[in-house]
DNA sequence: TTGACTCAACATCCTTTGCTACAA
DNA sequence: TTGTAGGTTTCCATGTTGAGTCA
């Protein structure tokens, strides 16, 4: 081989060009004197290279040394016709893109099969510790092979390896030439501005993402196609509710503020409104909101009217009647098992006092977060209330009724909390109450949560 | 090993109605 | 004519997690 072969090297997340060639995606880097792109073209640069027929090296690869997985493979696993669907269409998809389906519709299943018919080094991150326990049981159920871990004090690469989004950002730039596939679980974390530089950095040219929830509210799922290929599967709730998931119905409550809230509502509220008037801004997207509140550092009244805001929501939040209407649902509810949910943890506490209910938030500690859901799941409680923590990322046993004391306008929060109580039980329908502070901000907060039907 | 603590990062955030300047 | 953006640049509060440190 010639001396002048262009050597392709990688380099802490980048590709690294070794011979003066510019290559697609690649920019001139002054203090290495190459040319360099991030890991994330490393495909598209060969792809490149091949196509024009131009000689070279490639020192990038570093593969973790693999067995055949499609051997070890204990294919027990049924998949159902949509799983099936959406693995071809991701194969389809040159092994990139993300596949979105319901909670409860089994998407680790589907990551599982894709991950023996690449038989290749895999990476799986995930959002969370728990879930990074959930993927290794059943993988090293699928496969009988140590399962890696990253995240929560461990680091150890094998072949199959999990870890969270934040161990992985942290160790990208070392071993992001070890895996030739990566599944991003939850894949809607992955836009966020840190996080997004493990897609940056990996090489791995098979790309999984998996969700339920692909759209954020700031707009950055635009960027997944370019960073693991846009979406290449979909299934509605609607098709799979009544066959794979529980059939269920929604029912929105109006509730009245009492005299004494509504006139504090009243207060708080016009001094944000008053404020906006004055000033002439129109809030229209979460971007107008972020000016206010940059500008609420310089300017008092503006930081003022925010706080006046705050409380305002919190009064429609919180509200006694709220209490009130929950009181009733529960004595209906009394054989079923339900989630209550809430956005502020006052009222977590509130409930979990009046009511005895035990409460979830995330100043309750993992082995009592335990206690309480095993003994949900084995019919001691019938009952628990939380703010957000159990939306997403935590295993949690079945129930057939949510009611949604407050929230954001966010879809995705909404689609999580349905998505709790549509894990299929025979012949139950689930029922989601929302119960909603009239003549206040929040219908129009509740408004925006619902996903386009 | 465990627990308490701090820190950084992530996520949400949305009124009532017009005005101006500029681009397509 | 119609459509659309519009004040930048450390950022109100609340909830949540993982990583790291230290006792």
């Amino acid at each position: 081989m010639p001396a002048d072969i262009p050597e392709l090297t990688y380099h802490q997340g980048t590709v690294k060009i070794n011979g003066n060639i510019s290559v697609p995606y690649a920019y001139w880097d002054e203090r290495s004197k190459t040319f360099r792109a991030h890991g994330l073209y490393y495909k598209n640069i060969i792809s490149y290279l091949k196509e024009s027929s131009i000689e070279y090296k490639d020192s990038v690869p570093n593969p973790v040394s693999c067995p055949e997985l499609k051997h070890l493979y204990k294919d027990n696993i049924q998949l159902r016709d949509y799983q099936q669907d959406a693995i071809s269409s991701w194969i389809q998809n040159n092994y990139q893109g993300v596949i979105v389906l319901p909670t409860g519709s089994g998407k680790t299943f589907i990551g599982v099969d894709a991950i023996a018919y690449c038989n290749t080094p895999v990476i799986v991150i995930v959002p969370t510790i728990d879930l990074m326990e959930q993927w290794r049981s059943i993988l090293s159920k699928a496969f009988s092979i140590e399962i890696g871990a990253l995240g929560g004090g461990k680091k150890d690469i094998q072949p199959i390896t999990v870890s969270t989004y934040d161990s992985a950002y942290i160790h990208a730039e070392k071993i992001g030439n070890r895996f030739n596939f990566i599944v991003f679980d939850e894949v809607h974390h992955l836009p966020a501005e840190g996080y997004r530089t493990i897609a940056e950095m990996f090489i791995a040219p098979y790309r999984m993402g998996l969700t339920a929830t692909y759209e954020r509210e700031d707009g950055l799922h635009k960027e997944l196609n370019r960073l693991v290929g846009g979406k290449v599967f979909e299934q509605e709730l609607s098709s799979l509710s009544g066959k794979h998931l529980s059939p269920y119905r929604i029912e929105k409550i109006t509730v009245a503020l009492k005299d004494e809230e509504k006139k504090e509502y009243k207060r708080n509220h016009s001094i944000f409104t008053d404020y906006l008037k004055k000033k002439n801004i129109s809030m229209k997207s979460p971007g107008d909101f972020q000016k206010l509140v940059i500008r609420s550092g310089s300017d008092p009244e503006a930081r003022k009217a925010l706080l006046a805001r705050n409380r305002a929501r919190e009064i429609a939040f919180n509200s006694s009647a709220k209490v009130e209407k929950l009181r009733d649902i529960l004595k209906k509810h009394i054989h079923d098992f339900v989630f209550i949910f809430t956005e502020h943890n006052q009222l977590v506490y509130r409930i979990s006092d009046e009511f005895l209910i035990p409460p979830i938030t995330y100043k309750t500690t993992t082995r009592e977060r335990n206690l309480i859901l095993e003994k949900f799941k084995s019919g001691t409680y019938n009952a628990i209330v939380t703010s957000k923590v159990l939306d997403e990322g935590i295993d949690v046993p079945e129930a057939s009724v949510g009611i949604i004391l407050s929230g954001t306008g966010s879809k995705r929060e909404y689609i999580q909390r349905l998505g709790r109580i549509l894990r299929k039980q025979k012949g139950k329908e689930a029922v989601l109450y929302e119960i909603v502070s009239a003549e206040t901000s929040e219908i129009n907060t509740s408004k925006r949560r619902k996903p386009a039907q």
